[in-house]
DNA sequence: ATTCAAAATACAATCGATTGTATTTTGGAT
DNA sequence: ATCCAAAATACAATCGATTGTATTTTGAAT
């Protein structure tokens, strides 16, 4: 095989035609190294700040690399020392707003270490999800940050990981199994405060839509409902409960559900903001006063939540925060030797945004 | 050092603590071959299912890397071959609905083709866009797809990509310069529609809420806009003009010129969805009656447009399928030798969806 | 049984950066 | 000028897969 290499060393370049020429101008360590009449281990310690070359080379060689249009070559740097510094994100879908500023946060804090990030797309299928863990693997990732899809029910795709020692942080969507870290808001804190703020404006009958109860997060929204009616002395009904994938056609389908009970309802807890714009859109065809004869709250304040009209009342997540910090935790762990670095949880704050869709 | 393979050779794996056992589990095609009693470079043809290894000898290969674990180390492998079977996106924001749409495209074709997608937002700042193109360059992708910024306008950026050989296809937002592909939807006909139907529907002043004239897309749309209304013999006027990076703040804002206007306007064209509903907010606010006083048209089709009261009359672009068919070219590309595959425009379909904001 | 292409497999260099070890260079003390 | 430890740099192996070339094996024809 005739490589760009053996054709430099042939004759020079220049009895090359142009355009392989211009193709193949990777500049390597070995290039500066000939130009400086140096050996390419010098010239790579150079431009890794190594101890072990004096400042003046160090000089030297920064200056040729610059002039010469060196870039490291980051495939050859990461098998020497099997490590890719890239990091996967897993993600239920990107086009959720909440999601998507996740997402800002985690590229702003990786690039800043310089970490690249692969981002991929669960759709909420456990399918994708085992795919996407073995791609990531094939792709070397030194850690991955997720939020699990709503069919994930058990985890021993994650196995993989731990085993080959690539770190994992939860964001959001988390597991409840020991030994994982976690950047999360307080879920449960966040469904009593959406439920106590119905309840302060007067709503008695609150129903719930919840989401599947794998996840912690519906989980917790469901507890926190129930916490706030029994510390409001209401009762807690089964029948004003309504679980389902949260999709906006399950607000409208629940909304219908709702509305042919015999004891009518005054207030609806949404444990996400897709779902209650569904409702909100099915109630209001069907003459239902928002908010004077139901009240809503959702939850995640996506950006629909103001469009829609009434303004919709929901809690707020901070998600360009949650990634920064997921992010921050997770080269944590991957720059602490063996794996050393305990596991830990960290909560975020959130807060209920109060609109239209509960004035009472 | 020690390595793993080092300590291996020494005198197996039994003697070594547990902890290291599991953490370089890697298995090589070396591994393979040794297991095999053959030559690692037969491992890697039989693997590579080349014509040189025999069947027999394929399927006990094939047989024993499943059973081994084996997992090709793409770093290894790019290296070797210059290629890493990674594409770059680069897009203004992925939490525009549209976007994230084209980028589920992208994903899907991509993964089938073998191919691992990395995704970057320029936040339409032309200073992270110039970044992320160095970074993609340092991950040697093969190809990028973009859509470039609003803050764009020249394009010595984009060079680099060419003189280093890696293709470059453009989607939605282009660039006038020849010798580059693109795909697109047709958007001075969109523009064109959307007036059209206005004046269909009997408005005689329109608006046009204009975005950044840097961008094709948005020039076009304008274009469209200007000939709808020549062939329907109305007038074009400049102060009906209102330029803006079209955000829901601008929308807004738009609109309280446009209402401080000598002549009332009762229609307007938005260059997006975002800036009309901005503007609907404001004109309800303020006592417009949409769509009886102003009709309104948007483009893109946002998830928003359906939530808005009245439901927005807006431009549908085909998200996913412009994702597929970039992903597709750019693949076409860079499968073809010395990148002899000239320069191609694909122009998608896109369709106007009526809905209430346009309904007299 | 022998011969010899063709088929199958082995050998070895390579991609570019890193890093442990070996060698040379430097400059201060004698 | 000589010596020597410390400093600076060079040498060479390595990461894991690929691929051009060389060698061995196979099996069909004689």
């Amino acid at each position: 095989m005739i490589t760009a290499k053996k054709l430099r060393n042939l004759g020079g370049a220049n009895y090359l035609p142009k355009r392989i020429q211009m193709q193949n101008n990777k500049v390597t360590i070995h290039d500066i190294a000939k130009a400086l009449n140096l050996d390419s281990s010098t010239v790579s310690r150079a431009l890794n700040d190594s101890p072990r070359v004096i400042q003046k080379t160090k000089d030297i060689v920064l200056a040729k690399a610059a002039e010469m249009g060196y870039q490291r070559n980051h495939l050859a740097s990461s098998l020497r020392k099997s490590k890719t510094n890239t990091i996967g994100v897993i993600v239920p879908r990107i086009s959720r707003h909440f999601f998507s500023s996740v997402i800002s946060g985690i590229e702003e804090t990786a690039y800043e270490a310089g970490y690249t990030v692969i981002i991929c797309q669960s759709l909420e299928q456990f399918n994708r999800e085992k795919k996407i863990i073995n791609t990531l693997l094939g792709q070397r990732v030194d850690g991955v940050l997720m939020s699990i899809s709503m069919e994930t029910k058990d985890y021993k795709h994650l196995e993989v990981l731990k085993k080959q020692g690539i770190q994992l942080v939860f964001f959001d969507r988390h597991c409840d199994i020991p030994n994982y870290s976690n950047v999360l808001i307080d879920d449960f804190n966040g469904g009593f405060e959406a439920t106590e703020h119905l309840i302060l404006k007067g709503c008695k009958h609150i129903a719930h839509f919840s989401g599947p109860q794998n996840l912690e997060i519906y989980k917790n929204r469901f507890k926190g409902y129930k916490h706030a009616l029994s510390k409001h002395n209401l009762p807690f009904e089964e029948a004003l409960v309504f679980p389902s994938k949260l999709m906006e056609e399950d607000g409208r389908k629940n909304s219908e559900k709702l509305l042919a009970l015999p004891n009518p309802v005054d207030g609806i807890f949404s444990a996400n903001d897709v779902a209650a714009i569904g409702a909100m859109k099915y109630l209001t065809d069907n003459g239902v006063k928002i908010p004077e004869d139901i009240a809503i709250v959702g939850f995640s304040n996506e950006p629909i939540s103001t469009v829609i009209n009434p303004a919709l009342t929901t809690i707020n997540q901070p998600g360009i925060e949650i990634g920064k910090a997921a992010t921050e935790l997770l080269l944590k762990h991957i720059t602490t030797k063996n794996g050393a670095l305990d596991a830990q949880t960290i909560i975020m704050d959130s807060n209920l945004i109060e609109r239209q869709s509960s004035k009472k």
